[in-house]
DNA sequence: CTGAAAGCGCTTACAG
DNA sequence: CTGAAAGCGCTTACAG
């Protein structure tokens, strides 16, 4: 119960106000006053004002710990990031982060780091608090182990996929990205295209490639130079990658990067080897980061992963999860062209 | 109370543990399981073992809520940030997310995104969950309005200060910043030094302009062109304002820019322009945006505002505010010189 | 329509 | 050294 401060203006002033304190201003039970709060049947309406009254003037707020205690379910849920630092997880956060803050739940953050130590520890600390759910996102989109199935509550994996088929998996669909990204330079009426993309070692970087190559062999083309060139997720991989480009194939027509960085390195060289952008030769990153795709001479056309929207599905199938609707897999979400000045 | 679920092998397997099962299962009170597993004195050594032993056989995992309920004090602190998406946000958060988690604490992460509505609705959900204390990370380093001071808990305004001066406010020193930056460069022996910045309407472009000049009047300097040029914090402005600088002042040997995306513009305009970097003039930028500093063409010397730092600072301070420091003010702290090689 | 009582899962004096 | 009891702040049958 609170401690009565002041009553200076004639106005009641409460430390820490509790539902005692609601109860004894508006002269009724306990009882009562939850009941007219939590708008429950069978309370007399004139009741019902008197308590809200009293819990406005001392500034009443629920105690959730307490209400959490007794239903069973706290309005909370977890978010396990891999990587903070890594801005892919940026944006399936804020998407996570809307979808329950409309939902009325409040988010706990964890970054493991990468860690699994970190993230055991993390766990941990999420199941003594009884979240209610778990939205674990990957650091790459590289499946990842699973957090187990014996756990007492539900996991969303977004980004990179758990690698036990039962649980849930939301990633975006990078075969179909390089799909749509071909597909547009093919529309554009480009012939002679070439793939520079990042680290082999990634699934990114080879689903996106085969969605390439399967959409170039539906319109009768391959690759330029018959196979996507892999390096690094970097400015510099792409400026040197499209040096030896230039150098053996100096009639390509387009550059599909595997990343907006990759890109920007690309459009460097093109500058410079006096290539212009996008009359003689179209440029096409992924990503969609807007950091480099307008600042890029000209604006680059990219592909977007749709982050954000993977978040925000993430954080509804949870809410599916939690309401009972154990069924698992993985699920593709799709992405889009945005067009830009560079094809 | 728990239930039972299976003892297949021999082993007790319990639904949702509590420490009653614990109890049961040790055969001693619950009073007497708690205070075992507390560490508590008073217990026998044998029978801590055996509830010890009793507890990690049906995983226990005590609940935090009617901890906390007990405690009046949860381990939780409430995060609100202005823009998840600014880039700024995240170093913070990371700081603030890894003292917080060595200290057993966990972070509700908030995004009000720059509406006070928002801001309100999550500040009313996080005092409801009882959060020893709140950090609030500001969208731009501009001053921004106090939470109030009638809040039951303490609050840390990190990166934007809180207009009311008895609040607590840790931002980055950015008249500091850019003496360092000048200082840096008057050192490398330049004496016809540029300043191209962002936004006059950010203090992070006023405060470090001054800086700068203050810094170069110590050696009798003062900025090529008389003052700072204010424009926008892109790459593009950063090329427009180089090269109207080149025409009107061809001798300039130093390039101070307010961010790593103008440096950029810089060194664009520079190359194109056949301008060696750093042999005839050093180009320098703020932030130390590594994507950007790492992928320069040569690589970015920056001005690194120790974020990362900030948040950690912030949380450690809203420690000592929750144990009963209320000393409010301004906190400025250091920020660090990269060198690299454009200087 | 209202309120006394039990209880959510735990901790802490207080007796034994 | 151990346990019965009270209590943290709330909600929900159950009587009245």
């Amino acid at each position: 119960m609170g401690v009565v401060v002041e009553l200076n203006d004639g106005a009641v002033r409460v430390k820490n106000p509790t539902l005692r304190d609601v109860a004894q201003l508006a002269g009724v039970s306990i009882a009562t006053a939850s009941k007219a709060l939590n708008g429950r049947d069978h309370v007399h309406p004139e009741t019902r004002t008197r308590v809200h009254e009293a819990a406005r003037l001392i500034s009443f707020t629920p105690n959730a710990l307490a209400q959490g205690l007794i239903a069973g379910q706290t309005g909370t849920v977890g978010l396990i990031t891999g990587d903070l630092d890594g801005r892919f997880s940026i944006p399936i956060l804020m998407g996570a982060e809307d979808a329950f803050g409309t939902g009325k739940m409040s988010v706990f953050l964890c970054d493991a780091r990468g860690d699994a130590i970190r993230e055991q520890y993390h766990l941990q600390a999420l199941l003594s608090r009884r979240v209610d759910g778990l939205i674990v996102v990957g650091s790459t989109t590289n499946p990842r182990p699973s957090l187990g199935s014996d756990l007492p509550i539900p996991v969303v994996y977004a980004y990179a996929p758990s690698l036990d088929a039962s649980d849930i998996s939301l990633v975006a669909d990078n075969e179909q990205a390089g799909s749509d990204a071909a597909a547009h330079l093919v529309k554009r009426g480009r012939i002679r295209i070439a793939h520079i993309t990042g680290d082999a070692g990634y699934l990114a970087a080879t689903d996106r490639a085969t969605g390439v190559e399967i959409e170039l062999a539906r319109s009768g083309l391959t690759l330029v130079g018959g196979e996507a060139r892999y390096g690094s997720w970097t400015e510099d991989w792409g400026r040197r990658a499209t040096q030896q480009l230039l150098a053996e194939h100096p009639d390509v027509d387009a550059i599909l990067c595997g990343s907006d960085q990759i890109a920007r390195g690309a459009l460097d060289i093109l500058r410079e080897a006096g290539k212009i952008v996008p009359d003689e030769i179209a440029v096409m990153g992924f990503d969609n980061w807007e950091i480099f795709t307008s600042g890029a001479r000209p604006a680059l056309t990219s592909v977007d992963m749709n982050l954000e929207t993977l978040g925000r599905a993430a954080a509804r199938r949870l809410f599916a999860a939690i309401d009972g609707d154990h069924s698992g897999g993985i699920q593709k979400l799709p992405c889009r062209v945005v067009v830009r000045e560079t094809t």
